[in-house]
DNA sequence: CTCTTATATTCCTGTCAAGGAATACGTGAA
DNA sequence: TTCACGTATTCCTTGACAGGAATATAAGAG
């Protein structure tokens, strides 16, 4: 799930694309109301919802000579989910520091990398 | 909130940085830790950090002479916010291609009436 | 002060991605 | 068929960015 993760994230990470996706989410558009709408060029434009595509977060439906794009669900759930694996931590975070200190400051040279996770849990 | 979000999603979009950032979901963590734990080399997972600081997505405490990095609550507040902002969009979905399909796994539920498919002609 | 440990920074290099411009492709209309 | 429109692709150039290697900085131990 990171690795996908890691995409869509990197998708949206472009400005520009990011700036589609907020348009799109008023509904779909065909190509060339996202050209107008952004200010972009048609083909920088074109190319955006291909990588936008190949993350999986649009989908084109040809109609007459249009394509008209819109949003896939899947993509924003996984974002979803994989933010929310955070959102629980906050409320939980006073005094595991001190501990984790004394446990992680360890003899150099020759450790070899054995280190316990301080305590993880709430 | 559209600029800073494109901002932390680019961070997130490295995939060694996503790796930094779930690796701190379970508890902050010295440099050095990070680094055995992924296997990277050290300058790396310095520049990383730097790029996730600078997102505001972690911070560094120094204690002793390392320093204890940690993730910071609010850019993933605000990646959940903005997916929330599409996560309604889903249940609107009746459209001209759906409704070919609709007829075959159209699941009847509660809607005798038809919510309002977001038709946005321009 | 000197040495060591932990981390940060710099320089270099290769790769990749975004924008511009031109053009190709596909489809409906005449 | 030919034309026109909407969209996609290609080529090119430039800039950004990640990794490797070496080095610099900060601070505690002796």
């Amino acid at each position: 799930m990171s690795a996908a993760a890691a995409a869509t994230f990197a998708a949206l990470g472009e400005p520009n694309r990011l700036r589609i996706v907020e348009l799109l989410r008023d509904g779909p558009r065909p190509v060339n109301a996202i050209v107008q709408a952004l200010g972009l060029r048609q083909p920088q434009v074109s190319k955006h919802l291909r990588v936008l595509g190949e993350s999986g977060l649009v989908t084109a439906e040809p109609v007459h000579r249009q394509r008209i794009y819109r949003l896939e669900p899947e993509p924003f759930d996984a974002i979803a989910e994989w933010t929310e694996s955070f959102e629980r931590l906050w409320d939980a975070r006073l005094d595991s520091l001190g501990d984790l200190l004394a446990s992680l400051d360890r003899e150099p040279g020759t450790d070899d990398g054995h280190r316990d996770p301080p305590s993880p849990r709430r």
